[in-house]
RNA sequence: CGCGGGGUGGAGCAGUUGGUAGCUCGUCGGGCUCAUAACCCGAAGGUCGUUGGUUCAAAUCCUUCCCCCGCAACCA
């Protein structure tokens, strides 16, 4: 197969470490550009780091350093864990690249001088002491919903994109394309959800913030992150909107495939075709949704400090190890699962049991009864036949799942060679011919079948683990087979030598030691994270790794009181609130709190409970909040109210 | 009626031009010994969430209801 092929990841938001499922896209895109480079295709594998934006600017200045340096610093780490994964991409961007930034600003203005850019203004309600523009709907009983003051009808500048006159040209291109969206199912949701109510108009400018890339012309505004972010597909190749593009982007656009998270297929299926068809470039030819990757359990967050990295699981499994659980572990369209637990299973169940198993008894047997060389005597039996039907075929079966992204079940058409091959073993039994000088190039037919059928095999797997198949062939003195070879079998050359101390590919853990390593891991962290903290304060050491120590002065600042449910009510529209009022002593107060799923308004009308009673006031869904309710909460995200022990006057301080 | 996805043997999944259900793991029984207590064979286990309908025939099409999960809005 010739041809060029350019495959791109979502640019990862430089706004903080990628956890487990955000790796989860790029070894897919990974896997599928090794892939089609095996294939003969000369690919370009593009992904980085989408570094402006409001988010950006807010967490460096939270940590006193200045955007710049946020990003860099998180740009790195990020990049050190792509190669960390062994992902084998060709270029990585960054918005803030200085070629990129100015191809952003240049395109904007194109796009202004060609009218498809219009300043206009964004039309609100803005509250003046608290700075913010609000909706229609956003408003609570007309008045802001943050500090609850007249708000007045307001117009605030900014820039748009005409959406609108371009919705019958990319529904056209969707109606020739039928494979443009996949899977199916998000294209229609495209369609129904945003081309057929109209196309809005975008706002492609910021001015509350100045973390981006300013408007030419009007630089106190910055452009949209969308526009700037997407727009590295292009300006990565060397796209100039002025007519003097690299050579690479000749070559490579337009785009073969973009990677995206179905929750960003939106921008790459609509915005993006249109901010291209403004500048007058082709379209990219395909953009997979693909699912996403979630934590057994609940979903992954990191204030429940459940997070899993890519990192942490290398360490314990290894870097194949997990890039091999990804691509199996999440269905094509459905959302996947991840845990400790399901990656060891995986492990233990397919890499050690399957593969590394029948590579070490393979090259084991070769080394007891055929002194290490492997030769085709070419005695051939029945129980070959199926063999080598399954062998020969899975390729042509393994290329239709990747050319459908349907990658967990490419690798199960792999492992099934695997699988077959361990049991053509016990249909041959090498063990009893070996014990027959007569069934001598029976036994050798036999082996080399088996090498064979593994080569063939660990060719493929190779995209998803180069490393560790890397390994297994050379133990078969091989390196990769060339992909239109694939069909073919036997042509391992006769006299060739198997390694004589074999290696151990996946070695088995059992589910006690992968927690006793995972505790020593966070133990570890724990300590890496206090102890710089502590060393700066200048405080004493916490023991066993738990919160830093405060005074009691600091505890006293808190006033914790009883308090005594009066009544209790769902707030409307709100999946999570309960209205609460609460007696405190004299006084009653009106507390808000975020466990409607954990209890019904009427289970909790009399209870006693401990409030926070100096907590300043804050609006939620529209009502003041005077205070708060102490509960515990479970590492199963379970939460339960905390009250006295027996009933105590309300009121009753607690200390 | 905010948007969307899903409910298939103990677990995780496959299964749309409709023809009485398949894979991996687990369990139980057996086999083998080359191998990482691994490998191979066999068995048990499902009225395919619920109601009604279309059809000679439905997990697969239409309909009723129930439940779960994401997203969005509040989680002091």
């Amino acid at each position: 197969m010739n041809g060029k092929y350019y495959i791109t990841t979502a640019i990862a938001y430089a706004s903080g470490k990628p956890h487990i499922g955000n790796m989860y896209e790029i070894v897919l895109s990974d896997f599928i550009a090794r892939f089609r480079r095996r294939q003969g295709l000369d690919v370009f594998f593009q992904t980085g780091t989408d570094e402006h934006g409001e988010k950006v600017e807010t967490k460096a200045a939270a940590a006193g350093v200045t955007p710049k340096q946020f990003v860099d610093k998180v740009a790195g780490e990020i990049k050190g864990l792509w190669d960390l994964m062994n992902i084998s991409y060709d270029k990585f961007i960054r918005t803030t690249d200085a070629d990129h930034e100015a191809q952003v600003a240049e395109m904007f203005d194109k796009m202004l001088e060609q009218g498809d850019i219009y300043k206009g203004s964004y039309k609100g309600w803005y509250c003046t002491p608290c700075e913010s523009f609000w909706t229609e709907s956003q408003l609570v009983d007309g008045k802001c919903p943050d500090c609850g003051r007249e708000v007045k009808l307001s117009e605030e500048e900014a820039y748009f994109f005409r959406m609108s006159a371009y919705a019958d040209r990319l529904m056209k291109y969707y109606d020739e394309h039928p494979d443009f969206i996949l899977p199916l199912s998000r294209k229609n949701e495209m369609v129904n959800n945003f081309l057929k109510p109209g196309l809005q108009d975008l706002c492609v400018s910021r001015s509350t913030f100045s973390w981006g890339v300013p408007v030419k012309s009007d630089p106190k505004h910055v452009v949209y992150v969308w526009l700037d972010a997407l727009t590295n597909y292009i300006t990565g190749l060397g796209y100039d909107c002025r007519g003097n593009c690299g050579e690479k982007f000749g070559k490579y656009w337009p785009a073969d495939v973009h990677i995206v998270g179905k929750d960003i297929v939106r921008f790459h299926t609509i915005y993006w075709p249109i901010f291209l068809m403004s500048l007058g470039v082709p379209l990219p030819k395909q953009v997979f949704g693909h699912p996403w990757l979630l934590q057994d359990g609940g979903k992954m967050s990191k204030s429940k400090g459940n997070v899993l990295y890519a990192d942490d699981l290398a360490s314990v499994f290894g870097v194949d190890a997990v890039r091999y659980f990804l691509l199996s572990a999440v269905p094509y369209d459905n959302d996947g699962l991840v845990s400790w637990e399901l990656v060891n299973e995986t492990v233990n169940g397919e890499l050690a049991n399957v593969y590394g198993n029948l590579v070490n008894r393979t090259v084991a047997m070769t080394n007891q009864y055929l002194g290490g060389t492997l030769c085709n005597k070419g005695v051939t039996e029945a129980v070959d036949d199926d063999l080598k039907a399954v062998v020969t075929g899975v390729y042509e079966k393994v290329c239709a799942k990747v050319d459908a992204y349907r990658m967990s079940d490419a690798l199960a058409d792999i492992m099934a060679v695997f699988r077959r091959a361990n049991k053509y073993i016990d249909e041959t039994t090498p063990w009893v011919l070996a014990r027959d000088e007569s069934k001598r190039d029976r036994l050798a037919t036999v082996l080399y079948n088996l090498a064979e059928s593994i080569v063939i095999g660990s060719s493929m797997l190779a995209c998803a683990m180069p490393a560790a198949c890397g390994k297994a062939l050379a133990e078969f003195g091989s390196e990769v087979r060339d992909y239109d070879k694939l069909g073919q079998f036997g042509l391992l050359p006769d006299g060739t030598r198997v390694t004589d101390k074999p290696e151990i590919l996946f070695g088995r853990l059992k589910i006690k030691e992968v927690e006793e390593k995972v505790e020593e891991m966070n133990k570890a962290k724990a300590a890496a994270a206090a102890a710089p903290a502590e060393t700066a304060k200048k405080e004493e050491s916490a023991p066993e790794g738990t919160a830093t120590l405060i005074d009691i002065a600091k505890f006293k600042e808190v006033s914790l009181r009883v308090g005594h449910i009066l009544t209790a009510e769902k707030v409307e529209k709100a999946d999570k609130l309960l209205k609460f009022t609460v007696r405190v002593g004299d006084e009653e107060r009106t507390i808000v709190s975020g466990i409607a799923k954990y209890y019904t308004p009427e289970e909790m009308v009399g209870k006693q409970v401990v409030v926070v009673a100096n907590l300043k006031p804050a609006k939620l869904r529209g009502i003041e909040s005077q205070g708060m309710l102490l509960c515990a909460v479970t590492a199963d995200s379970d939460v339960v109210i905390v009250s006295p022990e027996k009933p105590v006057p309300s009121g009753s301080e607690v200390c």
